[in-house]
Order: structure tokens, then C-alpha cells, then sequence
DNA sequence: TCCAGTATTGGACCGGCGGTCCAAGTCTGT
DNA sequence: ACAGACTTGGACCGCCGGTCCAATACTGGA
């Protein structure tokens, strides 16, 4: 009773119908059960194409974000095509929020080093190199990857609209009345009615302007901001340790 | 057989078991009857004082981060302020690595508007208002939560050091491979032995930068900029959108 | 002092999870 | 035609998060 099947089972066909899983139903609801139920088989067919649920989620993830990169291959202006590519991966993530969170899960993942050797020739396009280039490319990956999770997690969470409205309601009203300084109510209220996807291409934005800047591109400038901040460092460093906080109590 | 204790259970007693487990043993390795046993006791006096597991990452993850907050009170240039935050937020999350994953998975926890409130005020001190400083704002937190998020997911995943260098050098070969230029061989190399620490530094740096800059900073200048990305957002729209990928091949 | 009411405790229990194992059956090269 | 390699799918295991509830210890009023 176990028969060959003629639509061939194959590592494709899985992670296509876990990014379907993933998409409609949410993260939660991805169970290597449902898997198999979607694709009427067995478990232990499963495991023959697939090592693990980890190995099934970061599959899923280089399928969405593998095309975004590739969509913006022929673009000659470095900016532009930071701004395009970014934004791209930033909707992405908008559209399947479970990427969001699984990029932010394994360190260097296919997904994670595609976007790295993508923006890093960008960055090299605008006239970067050495130790400018992968400070600028670590800057602007881990904006993006953190932009993007945090967005993500809101959208899962905050299914409705109106849950999250409440939420940044709130917050702007605390924070309204903390500070009765009329700059900072402004901000409390464009905290509320803020575009979330503006919002990232602004921050983008300060990035590239900051690699424009001198102060950030020049080595010797930046050394010595550094090595002001180390200072500042050893100080907090006792806070930062494996003992910080609540944790400390009963070591 | 079920006196009560005399080491009363409190919610401070479990969430403090609870980092303590997560810093020994590693995030997978918190489960509520892990947490139960080191408490001794069963697992429904746990739910007494606790909703559910997430609440429990959620109060650890608060109990590491509150500290090193209310350690930057007193620094009255913003600047400084702002770079000895967001780097005692860094290397809590380095001493801490269950931390930078779970500042991810919920969008507006307590910890992170934390984060967000204090560096709002630094960045108001910095004359920021209005747009530029929410824009700002959130720009900061997404970068320093990526940049945590990706280095904790290092931390942990490569627990030896020479898994990450092997992984490093790997990277390395093959950006050199793909592009003869010598500019990019240098990133190449750089790449390999580069440090988290002052990486994550110069990026809160170029951020730094690019607020001081007038490109970024002014409102309408970076409108411009906006639109511009707009029109290549609804380019890639369709890539980002549910259908993108091997998820659309059977929708 | 006693007693009723409340809060706390902890273990039994449930459904569901990821992953392993293996008998049964099908394809492929010679 | 046949033998060996590969694929399939269901039984099974240990563990998980969360619920439920009887038993017990505190607490305040009479």
C-alpha cells in the first residue's frame, strides 16, 4: 500500500507548498504534518527530500527573496539601485512576514548573503572600498533585515488595523505627556498616523547620506570616534556581561 | 501533598530562573518544565504568575534590556549618548544572545519602546523634530536591533569560533571570485576578519553622519528623494507581493 | 478560638509537535 | 527477467505548551 506516486514528490514541489502554508495560514500553522497533508503523503517521504523544518523554512525564504534580487539586476545608477533593491526586499517581507523573521534567524543564510554580495557591489558602484565597504554593507544589511523584521512582526501581530492604531495611540499619548515640549508632541503625533514603508525609504536614505558624508567614509575620522566610544564602552560593559539585571540575582 | 512554599513563588523568582536558563542552556532549551524543575515545583503554579511562555521571553528579555537603559541617564551630549546606548544595547545582546531574537519576534514589547523613548530624546536633543526625528527614530532602532539580531543569530549558531571563520573564509573566496577587482578583493579580505563590535560602532556612525547631513535631514529635499523611490517601488511591487516566487507556481 | 473563603500549589492529563524507523512497493540497469 | 537501489507513508517515540482540579495553607471576620 505505498505505492510510487506519479506527480513526483520532490524538494521543490515541498518548500512551494510550505511558502503557500506560510502565506496563507501564518507562521504557526507551518507543522511538517500540514505539509505532508497539503501534499497528501507521508512523513517519512518528507524527510527524504527535505533534512529538517529549519532547513524546509530557510528553503522557503531564498524562494521569495531569490527573485527580488534578481529583479534588479540592470540599473546603473548605484543609489537608485540600493533604493529599488532595499525597497524591494522590504515589500517582499511586507507580503510574506514570516521572511522577516526567518532572515533574522540564521546568521549567514543563502537569503542573508545574496542581499550582502548584492548591495555590497552597489555600495562598491558609489565608490567604496575596504574597510568603508563592509562597514557601509553591515549597515545597511542589518537596517534592512531589521526594518524589515520589525514591520513584519507588527503585521503578524497586529492583524487588524485598529489593534495597531490603539497601540500607537497609546505610546503617543505616553509620550506626549512625558515631555510637554511642543517638538516632541509633533512627533508623538506623526507617530501615530505614520507610513510604515515611507518611513523605511527615509531611513535608507540616511544611510546613503551618511556614506556620502565624509565623516562616516574617512578612516582616520571614524578611528577616532571609535576609539571615543570604546571608552564609553568600558563603562557600560558591567551591565552588558552575563550578570546583568534580574539575572544576576542568584548566579 | 501540596503545602505552600516557603520560598514564596513570585513572577520575579520565575523570570529570573528563566534567564538564567536561557543564558546557560541556550533559548531552545527554555521550556516551561525546564523552568518548573529548577523552581521545583509543578507546572501550574507556574501559570499563576505567568500568561504563557511568551510572556516569560518577553519579561526576560525587559529584565536584560531596563538596566541598560536606565545606565545611560546622565550624558548630556547626544552623541555620546547615543553611541554608549546603542552599543550597551549591543553588547547586551552579545552577553545575551536569546535577547536579540526575541526584541525581533514582537514588534512593540516593552523593551523596544524603551529603547525607542530614549533614543528619541537623544535625537530631540540632536534639534531633530517633527518627520526627521521619527524618521530618525525608528531608522536607529531597526539598525541597532538588525545589527543585534544578526550578531546574536551568529553567536549562537556558530558556538565555535572556527565554524564562523571557516564560513568567513568560504564568503571571502568566492566575492574575490566574482569580481576581479582589487577594490573588491580588499573588501574580500576585510570581510574575513572583521569585528562585530566595531562594525556595529561605524554603522551607528554613517547613521549619525547621515542625520547631520542636509540631504537627509531636510524634509523637503529627501520628498524628492521619496517619489523618486516610489516609482520604482511599483516596479518591484509585484515580485514582493503574495504570488512572488516558487509560492505562486500552483496559487 | 474557630471557621469559612480565598489564594496557591503541583501533578495528571490532553492534543499536537518534530523526527526516526522500517516494511512494502516501484523503478532501473544489466 | 531479475536483483538491488530508491521512494513512499504510516506507526511509533519522547517531548512540548497549556488546562484542570483536588489538596492544602493562609486570612480575616465573628
Amino acid at each position: 500500500m505505498t505505492p510510487r506516486r506519479s506527480d513526483a514528490l520532490s524538494r521543490e514541489r515541498i518548500v512551494e507548498a510550505t511558502i503557500q502554508i506560510l502565506d496563507s495560514e501564518g507562521e504557526s500553522a507551518l507543522t511538517v504534518r500540514a505539509v505532508t497533508a497539503r501534499l497528501s503523503t507521508g512523513r517519512g517521504a518528507i524527510y527524504h527530500h527535505v533534512t529538517n523544518k529549519d532547513d524546509l523554512l530557510a528553503a522557503a525564504a531564498d524562494g521569495v527573496i531569490g527573485p527580488v534580487l534578481a529583479g534588479t539586476a540592470g540599473d546603473d545608477d548605484p543609489r537608485r539601485a540600493i533604493r529599488a533593491l532595499t525597497l524591494g526586499i522590504f515589500e517582499a517581507i511586507d507580503g510574506h512576514p514570516w521572511v522577516g523573521a526567518q532572515l533574522n534567524r540564521d546568521p549567514m543564510q543563502i537569503a542573508v548573503l545574496d542581499i550582502w554580495k548584492n548591495l555590497g557591489g552597489r555600495l562598491h558602484a558609489l565608490g567604496l572600498s575596504g574597510k568603508a565597504l563592509t562597514d557601509a554593507g553591515a549597515a545597511l544589511v542589518n537596517y534592512v533585515l531589521g526594518a524589515a523584521a520589525q514591520h513584519a512582526a507588527g503585521a503578524r501581530r497586529a492583524a487588524d488595523d485598529a489593534a495597531r492604531q490603539d497601540y500607537l495611540d497609546r505610546l503617543a499619548h505616553e509620550w506626549a505627556q512625558q515631555d510637554a515640549d511642543p517638538l516632541v508632541q509633533e512627533s508623538a503625533s506623526l507617530l501615530r498616523d505614520h507610513d510604515d514603508r515611507a518611513q523605511f525609504l527615509a531611513g535608507v536614505d540616511i544611510f546613503l547620506a551618511g556614506i556620502a558624508s565624509d565623516s562616516a567614509g574617512i578612516a582616520s575620522d571614524s578611528a577616532g570616534i571609535a576609539s571615543d566610544s570604546a571608552g564609553i564602552a568600558s563603562k557600560s560593559a558591567g551591565i552588558g556581561s552575563k550578570s546583568a539585571g534580574i539575572g544576576s540575582k542568584s548566579g
